[in-house]
DNA sequence: ATGAAATTGAAATTCATATTCAAATGACTA
DNA sequence: TAGTCATTTGAATATGAATTTCAATTTCAT
């Protein structure tokens, strides 16, 4: 069993809930997909599987997950809610792909330190925070350029 | 006339649309606001002022301030969308208080040369970005130190 | 003023999120 | 093991914001 699966199993013992096989089952299809799911898109693979569970517990496991921390959501501007694997997972900002719909988790400490200090110019206390970044990854870019050139 | 009124004018007719009282009315209101506003609260705003428009003209109008460039939407986590001026604002990320649900308009070019760096290094073109810093602001900070105290 | 075209707004629709409630399952006790 | 109570499940329903429909109204061009 991983990490992720003790860490909801023992969120979920906590909240003095019960580990059901939907729960175990669900929690370990999100994990594996390692992909930003949103309910309906894990409920289907969920079917494909031939793993019986309906939208509405998918909707409250996703949630029992991002409660304990081992998912997180995530907003990339769609009018539908994602979740993302967050256990063992640093902190990340998203490169979204407006050509491809495909998202790259990126990372620079130094953009970090700057927040903290805009923060504190600001009296600000930060508690979290969300940079998305939208454009064109670079295989869409270079398709756009020959595109061009046509 | 405003600025803003003007290029809003200027984007109603070369769409060949027409510029009638209640797009003007709606406009104007919205970017005396100077508030974030949803689309219900720009309808209940106009009422309190005894301007007459049905909350699918607010919607639309709002809409095509947006597209005309004169307003922004945001989206501040909430469930419902906001507008707020573009026009002769300049590009800014917010520091959205949790606790007063203020938000305070930031900028840093740091931050924003760093995106650049982050998006090159990734091959990525970017087109647009959004960062918003959730927390407490000086004031809710300050509060919450004193409860803290007692 | 007249007819064609655009706009308005109340009401309906859509779509994702969230809740209800009866049935099923699980935990616990005698 | 059987009985009892609490939790969970999931189909159906409710909610709520975004969006569309369409008949009535207004505007534009002539």
């Amino acid at each position: 069993m991983t990490k992720a699966i003790k860490k909801f199993r023992k969120y979920i013992d906590e909240k003095n809930l019960q580990i059901t096989r939907q729960r175990m089952d669900i929690a370990e299809v999100f994990l594996q997909s390692g992909r930003h799911l949103s309910v309906d898109e894990l409920y289907e693979l969920l079917k494909e599987r031939e793993i019986s569970a309906g939208r509405a517990t998918v909707f409250r496991t996703l949630k029992l997950l991002n409660e304990s921390g081992v998912a997180g959501e995530v907003d990339l501007g769609e009018k539908t809610r994602r979740y993302e694997v967050k256990f063992g997972n640093t902190h990340h900002d998203h490169l979204v792909c407006t050509g491809c719909g495909r998202y790259i988790e990126v990372y620079s400490g130094q953009i970090e330190e700057m927040q903290e200090k805009l923060c504190a110019e600001h009296g600000f206390k930060p508690s979290s925070h969300r940079l998305d970044i939208f454009g064109l990854c670079r295989s869409c870019g270079i398709e756009k350029k020959k595109k061009g050139y046509r």
